[in-house]
DNA sequence: CCGTGTACTGATACTCGGTATCAATACACG
DNA sequence: CGTGTATTGATACCGAGTATCAGTACACGG
C-alpha cells in the first residue's frame, strides 16, 4: 500500500514529522488546500482565509513545497498557480483556456532524459517540462 | 543559407520589420544583447546602460520576446533570466551553480510529446522543457 | 494542570520585477 | 524643414513574496 498515493494523505503528519508544529492557521491552510483539484494562487488563499495573515500563508506554502506536498508553477503570464502533488516526481499541463493544472507521468520522458543527456555538456540534475493544453472542459465549451 | 541561424542576425532590422522605430535607447540594448553570449536579467541591462530608462528596457525585453528574438526563463529562484534565442524551438539548459542558460535541441523531444499525447486528455499546444545541470565549467572549478 | 521556552503569528514595511501614466522628446516621412 | 505620432524617462504604482518584531500559542516538563 502506498500511502503517497492515497487520495488526501494527511498533510499535516507530513510536516509534524518534518518538526513544524501543529497550529491553527496551519491546519486552516492545510485543510483547504486538502481539498483544492485544480492548481490555486497564493491569493486565493489568503482571500478564502481572510483570519490568516497573508505571511503566515506564504510561510505556509515554502513548508509545504519544500515537503514536496504541493509545487509550483511559473506560467508565462499572471500568477504563479500552485498545485497539490498527489504522485512524487511528475510533470505537469497547464490549460491555457481556464489555467487549471493536470499532472502526468510518463517514463518514457525518463528515458528520454538519459538519452538527450549524451548530447549535453555537464551533467544533468533535474528537468521540468510542461505542456500546455487545451482541456476537454474548455475544449466543449468552445462547440457553442 | 539560413539567416535565422547566423551568428549575428541584425536584430534591430527584425523590429523594424515590426513597424517600430529604430531609436538610439533600442539600438543600445539591442547591441549590447547581440553580444551576450549566457543568459542575462534585465536589472543587469539596467545596470550595464544607466543612461536608458528602466521602463524603456522592460518595453524593449517585452518587444523583443515577442519577436521571439530572446526567450524568458522563469527559474526556481532568483529573478527571472533571458537570453538570446539562436534556433526557433528549442529548450533550455540551465546550470544550477552558475545560473548560465544553454540551448538544445532534440528531434526525439518532438517526437516523444506526439506520443505523451496519446495519454493526455486535451490537446496539446506547446510545450517547455528545461534541464537543470552542472555545466562543464563548475564541474572543473569543483575539482580543486 | 500549570508554567515556560521556543516556535509561530500577524501587522507592517519593505524588496524586486515589472507596468501605467504622462509630459517632453525624437524619429520618419512628406 | 516641419509636423504627427511613436517613443522616452521620471515617477508612482502593482503584485508576489520576504524581513522584522512584538505579541501569542503550542508542547513539554514538572
Amino acid at each position: 500500500m502506498n500511502t503517497v498515493l492515497t487520495s488526501r494523505p494527511d498533510i499535516m503528519a507530513v510536516l509534524e514529522d518534518r518538526g513544524y508544529r501543529s497550529t491553527a492557521p496551519r491546519r486552516a491552510i492545510v485543510r483547504l488546500l486538502a481539498q483544492k483539484q485544480e492548481g490555486f494562487t497564493a491569493e486565493e488563499i489568503c482571500k478564502e482565509l481572510p483570519f490568516v495573515g497573508r505571511a503566515t500563508i506564504f510561510r505556509t506554502i515554502k513548508l509545504l513545497l519544500n515537503a514536496g506536498v504541493i509545487c509550483r508553477l511559473n506560467l508565462l503570464d499572471g500568477a504563479p498557480r500552485y498545485s497539490l502533488s498527489r504522485v512524487e516526481h511528475h510533470h505537469h499541463t497547464v490549460c491555457v483556456r481556464c489555467g487549471n493544472v493536470g499532472e502526468f507521468r510518463a517514463v518514457t520522458v525518463e528515458r528520454l532524459m538519459r538519452a538527450v543527456g549524451d548530447d549535453i555538456p555537464g551533467e544533468i540534475v533535474g528537468h521540468r517540462i510542461e505542456l500546455y493544453v487545451i482541456c476537454v472542459q474548455c475544449m466543449q465549451d468552445e462547440q457553442n
